[in-house]
DNA sequence: CTGTTAGCGCCTTCAT
DNA sequence: ATGAAGGCGCTAACAG
């Protein structure tokens, strides 16, 4: 582990001063081009490369950015985070992530990683803030951009969202045009100390599709629990043995569809025929399983939130922007008509 | 987007010199109480932290571990990730991500992170180096640990391992064991240009066991192409069709698993009636899937290689170690007794 | 075109 | 116990 060359023993070793030795790194045109032959040879016999902490000191930018996500094991995330990092490979900036597994850590990242990382960027995914964590991002010292996270009193930070009352519309409204009455909806807890949204959200979306056709909702057709397959499959079990149990499900997401299938099979109900199941997401697996479900588009939030993010780095002036992404619904062999 | 307060600013504020407010930020024990406690205040009314570049700069470590991953898709690799993840949250230490999708910048990434990030550890997860690879591993400027990734002669590099051949050889066991003698085995292509080998190694542990056996290798039974759940599905359907279709498959992981399931569904196929299924790793789905396979560690794999390469980085001359985990036959119901 | 100089913000001796 | 000074390695402004 020898001490690595530095820019003034390239600077002694080509004859030159150091500042030309750093422009011929910045690829600054005002040097010759036969120092800057020689620069690079020296670079090359001592295999130099540029201290990029001194660097950054020096230029005042951390050429990173900030990724706080909840769960590096969902699908979902997992999915937004491929499409952060495969905009930043090209680029000359680092990716830097938090994961959130713990409340006090999401509180503790939220308030302070915009501040104290010193990142020139930071974005979160996924965690929706919650009124005392506003003025943090909104004075925040750096460009900030929200994905799939929002709040209503926030029009001066960057966001990225979705419309997952829509989108819970849209799968409520797919079962009833299917004849279906008795429809449940299994979701994580609506009120969650890490204030997760969406669940909140496609419940609404079920309530309205439900109202606007005049059928009445029944608590008991309401399940939730801890986000998972298997939390969600208990729920099911519980909804599929009412004395009259609904004949489709609505699930927050495709791994909890995966529950409730998983609960009809054990129950000896046939899907679709005797349960249609609609799930949300369209995470990889749900082709496999033939699952109809509500299509995000989760890579391209990754790709559309950097995009933001980074143009808001060059531009610290432009105004705030909020993009809507829209859901598809997919239809695939866990939802028929009612029989 | 004000200026951050400095060092100085709290030392002129505070009254005191700077030396001893970066005394206070580092705990050190000769700073009398009554300072100590006006530090602070300065410090909370500025609302200062310091600046993590210059930091670096100063203690002339990054605190940042770089960790270099192949597609960021493959459940398993996640999972090895997030083992190290967890170990790093509560460290000082902030996690670098690169993310590999193309052969160049595999090759890129192995050869010049540790010597270019200046990183105080690297972590290469799942991406075997090649001979000519080797001299930049062995010849690193900073620790280096591999997980999941191994080469002949590396014994001078942390590594933490899995004996994939004796894995290949227990899922094969285990369908000999269950009577089968027509056992197919579906994998990646043996030769890549990422030079993944695990599939090369499992077809390793495959041919021993049938070899021990006694039942001849029959070419027609091993069916290879990119790795994924389409391709394995059309590997399996065309073994399927042969005039003497395998009675057995296995497959070099869980996602190609899934593939055969879907080919012998088409075929009307039962499984595991008509056709046993084993698949390797053990991703969560497995388990919803019922699926027979070969897990690994790899939440742990994480865990134990970013130990090594903390206690590698605190005590740079300790010997290199190298981990081999085990791996356990997970009984479940795609495979059964041959008919 | 190029060498020199002054920071970037912090840590760490070295005196006191 | 504390203040002052030098240095970490690089960039950028200023002379020439």
């Amino acid at each position: 582990m020898v001490k690595a060359a530095t820019i003034r023993d390239v600077a002694k070793l080509a004859g030159v001063g150091l500042g030309t030795v750093s422009r011929v790194l910045n690829d600054s045109p005002s040097v010759s081009e036969t120092t800057r032959q020689r620069v690079w040879e020296a670079i090359n016999v001592l295999n130099f490369t540029p201290n990029p902490t001194a660097r950054k000191l020096s230029l005042r930018r951390t050429l990173s950015i900030a990724v706080i996500v909840p769960f590096f094991t969902r699908p979902s995330f997992i999915e937004r985070l491929r499409g952060i990092e495969h905009g930043l490979a090209e680029s000359q900036y680092d990716l830097i992530v938090y994961n959130v597994e713990t409340v006090e850590r999401r509180d503790d990242c939220i308030r302070e990683i915009p501040h104290r990382s010193r990142a020139d960027g930071v974005i979160i995914l996924s965690l929706p803030p919650r009124d005392d964590d506003l003025p943090f991002l909104i004075h925040s010292d750096v460009p900030i951009v929200l994905i799939d996270a929002n709040h209503p009193s926030l029009s001066s930070v960057n966001r990225i969202i979705v419309d997952d009352v829509l989108g819970g519309r849209k799968a409520t409204q797919h079962l009833i045009d299917l004849g279906h009455h008795r429809i449940g909806y299994i979701s994580d807890f609506l009120e969650s100390p890490f204030n997760f949204t969406s669940s909140r959200d496609r419940f609404e979306g079920y309530l309205q599709a439900l109202r606007e056709t005049g059928i009445d909702f029944r608590p008991e057709y309401h399940g939730q629990g801890e986000h998972g397959r298997f939390e969600a499959y208990i729920s099911a079990l519980d909804m599929l043995s009412l004395p009259e149990r609904p004949t489709a499900i609505f699930t927050a997401s495709d791994t909890q569809a995966m529950g409730v299938m998983q609960a009809a099979q054990e129950l000896a109900l046939d899907i679709p025929n005797d349960l249609s199941v609609i799930g949300y997401d369209d995470i990889e697996v749900a082709e496999y399983l033939g699952l109809t479900t509500i299509q995000q588009l989760l890579f391209e939030s990754g790709q559309l939130g950097l995009e933001l993010l980074l143009s808001n780095i060059e531009n610290p002036d432009a105004l705030p922007v909020c993009e809507v992404l829209q859901t598809e619904l997919i239809i695939r062999k866990t939802t028929a008509p009612m029989r």
